[in-house]
DNA sequence: AATTTAATTTAGGTAACCCAAACTTTTTAT
DNA sequence: ATAAAAAGTTTGGGTTACCTAAATTAAATT
């Protein structure tokens, strides 16, 4: 923790440094915890980070300490309102970069994940704002994932899985609920994209995999696997 | 160091992972020893990374274990041609920013050191080669330095200092050759600019200052100390 | 050549991470 | 209720990259 002169308003404010590790912690904290509800224990936090569960312990008090979590041995952690802040934060900072990278780059959505985790620890408040407006101030990244605006509100979309579409009727593809590249690069051979159309044909019974028509009218069957990671409106 | 499958080309080779503070280190020997050409000593190093001395003689050990320089404790430290490879791709990430947040993030020259410092340490080659196409494949960045190519070639820009500039003889600024935000402001407040024409009136006997005429007809003085950092040709 | 001065190295220490293994607490199941 | 399983913590150790102070070595001066 530094002190600094915020330089413009004229008077002392507190500018908290979060180390890039601090930082993949609470997002993993938030990942884990921003549906869910709840408090996430050492493990999960550790499996997120692929990290030991015997470095979590340290890391978690340090984050506390800094008033960023809440945190009980026996229940877990959650963010704090400040931790909360700064995790969002950072993943506006990974989905407009993931949105960069695509729309300006030529890069496929398989192959920004990586790239995304390295940039959204780079640390300029200027960046973050010209990078936005350069973008259009998008709502949601190349995977159809919600980006937080300026003031840490994320865009609402409520979709459905695939899975779950009704037969006959047309839906949108709007969001993938993976985003490993062996997912996204199966997407990309069956054909389908984000804001494409698909109507359900069939389901089949004995495995709930699902006979869909793609927007070129061709069809294939997808399994339900996939069908559940494919998300719709 | 760590073994790594190649992918492409069907046989395995070495890729050498180089921390950051290493590039730090071999970008502060580079610029130390590319003009004079010779070694660097630790004393220079240290404070061109505004670190203390006695910590540099271990990561110079470090970096000539990984044969990235030549290192003698009497005659200095001296890049070796895959340091110098290392180096200039620092260099070229650097530049390639600086080129992107000026042309496209409506960053000022003066505002995007800092940041580029942190950019230039993303590894990605498809990133590097993508941004470069996307700017268009620049030779020189916002301050005139120019940018290696993709194999470390350096685009030369013959100039010279405007303090020796032909009194009476049109002449265009095409490089700073200090980068401190002080400085560019500096430019910015007398309204020179990269690319501007600049003619010598006069040249102060007692202080060598120059008075010269801008493109918009009008003068000013500058003094020696700036005329020796404004490259022209 | 002897001395002063400057540069470099050594030695010992700190801080932020991480791990493996031992240990303790909590939970679950019998 | 108590043993077994699961989850969390502590201990001891490792790495990287930095620090200071003291010792050493090389260079420059006298």
């Amino acid at each position: 923790m530094k002190l600094r002169n915020s330089g413009k308003l004229g008077y002392f404010c507190f500018h908290m440094i979060i180390s890039v590790t601090e930082e993949n912690y609470l997002k993993a904290i938030f990942s884990a915890t921003h549906n869910a509800g709840g408090k996430v224990g050492n493990q999960l936090i550790a499996e997120k980070l692929m990290i030991n569960p015997a470095s979590v312990t340290e890391m978690l008090r340090k984050l506390q300490e800094k008033k960023l979590i809440e945190y009980t041995r026996t229940v877990g952690a959650r963010l704090t309102k400040e931790g909360m802040k700064a995790a969002i934060k950072v993943i506006r900072k990974h989905r407009l970069w993931e949105t960069f990278l695509v729309g300006h780059l030529n890069f496929k959505w398989d192959e920004v994940h990586e790239i995304a985790e390295q940039l959204e620890h780079i640390q300029s408040d200027k960046l973050l704002d010209e990078l936005a407006a350069f973008l259009g101030e998008p709502d949601f990244d190349p995977h159809g994932d919600p980006i937080p605006d300026k003031n840490g509100k994320m865009p609402i979309l409520k979709s459905k899985m695939l899975a779950e579409a009704t037969i006959g009727k047309k839906v949108r593809v709007v969001k993938v609920a993976d985003n490993t590249a062996s997912f996204l690069k199966y997407l990309d051979k069956q054909g389908i994209a984000l804001g494409d159309t698909i109507i359900v044909n069939e389901i089949q019974d004995f495995d709930q995999s699902l006979l869909v028509q793609l927007k070129g009218k061709k069809e294939v069957y997808l399994s339900a696997e996939a069908t559940k990671k494919i998300m719709v409106e």
